[in-house]
DNA sequence: GATTTGACTGGGTCGCCAGTCAGGATCGTT
DNA sequence: AACGATCCTGACTGGCGACCCAGTCAAATC
């Protein structure tokens, strides 16, 4: 079944390559767009493909948008995955986290996926489960950066798990403010809200975060 | 131009209280259906009328959508400034406001409107003028009732602005979890976590809270 | 080198829906 | 009563967009 193993590019992985483009492209038009007003023939056009061959590799394009979504997703939490695990004491890492969740600056629209997403996952379980991974993947990030904080005796928190979901919380409504009206809220002032209620929720004092 | 200051039923009054009527039903027909898939028959067929006198009424859908989330955030917002009016306890009072921010029920998803009209407000400046209004609503509020209470002496805190945007953040962002995962984050916890991050915020025990 | 399989094209179809329009009913005015 | 203004109806349309399909082409397999 096939010439070598070497082959590096079977009929399979020609597919799934194009599948990984068309999610690519997918993303790429709903954040521009909008979910809304995203036609498959635009996700066609920005990948240069006809219209049908969308249709040859996701039956429908709710099949698409939703593997668009999960892709997105996973790939957020793995990136999350090796923050916490670099180097650097608790208080460094739970400030990359915290940093990591904020756009990185006014042309970082990535948050509008997740808007668009809300809206759509209120009617569809698929995405709503997706959203479900996404946020408990965050809140259990947070969770654990607050608990190898406190082993290693930097934090004292007695409800890491409450911490950790009201921050998520908390970042969440902030990040929709700031998407939505960046003119309302600097991403300076967010950073500092996000930095203040995190040193209070794990007992230590603002100024213990990096400048 | 009328025939008596007495009359109630003009023409005017009629057409008034019919739009009312449109706006009304628009707001239970997108919560049920979602924004995406209203369709002005829907509304139409809501009110029991033809489809064309809403576009008599409304000259396009948007106008319509728009009109009706406007409505929908001022009578909020009203309906807020009642609040806190009202008697008690600076506390009192703050805790009201909590618990006006949080659906009432599992079956209460009024929030559901305003995750679609975030989608909609990344597109669209009309709806995220009202969005921004709302919000600021909500905070203006908070900071209002923080600043009562240290006039009355009960609470303490050096940035009533702030603590409002942080709490009206961490509040937006839990009822979204909420809304969407009832089964990851009942209704007590939900306040649970409210009145903890309030606490902190004004420098009073949570146990300073109503039960 | 013949045949099969899989990737891809592009034109077509079919249903849907916002908005239009011509006309009808009802009200207020004179 | 007559008349104009306003409210309302329901059939219609024009455009659009997801999905289908018949056919092409190239790579894999025999």
């Amino acid at each position: 079944m096939r010439s070598a193993e070497g082959a590096r590019s079977s009929r399979a992985d020609q597919a799934d390559q194009r599948r990984a483009e068309l999610l690519d492209a997918a993303r790429r038009v709903v954040l521009e767009r909008g979910l809304a007003s995203t036609r498959v023939s635009d996700i066609a056009k920005a990948t240069n493909v006809s219209g049908g061959l969308i249709h040859y590799h996701f039956a429908t394009k709710d099949d698409l948008i939703t593997a668009m979504l999960r892709a997105t997703s996973e790939s957020e939490v793995r990136r999350l995955r090796e923050i916490i695990a670099g180097p650097g004491t608790a208080i460094q890492r739970l400030d990359r986290v915290l940093r990591f969740y904020i756009p990185s600056s006014r042309s970082d629209q990535s948050w509008i996926l997740w808007l668009d997403a809300w809206a759509l996952g209120v009617r569809e379980p698929h995405v709503r489960e997706i959203l479900l991974e996404l946020e408990g993947g965050w809140i259990e990030i947070l969770s654990e950066v607050i608990s190898q904080g406190m082993e290693a005796g930097e934090f004292t928190c007695d409800d890491p798990q409450g911490a950790a979901e009201r921050l998520d919380g908390m970042l969440d409504g902030l990040v929709v403010r700031y998407t939505l009206h960046s003119g309302a809220m600097s991403r300076k002032r967010l950073l500092e809200h996000a930095r203040i209620a995190a040193a209070r929720e794990v007992g230590v004092d603002r100024s213990s975060f990096p400048a």
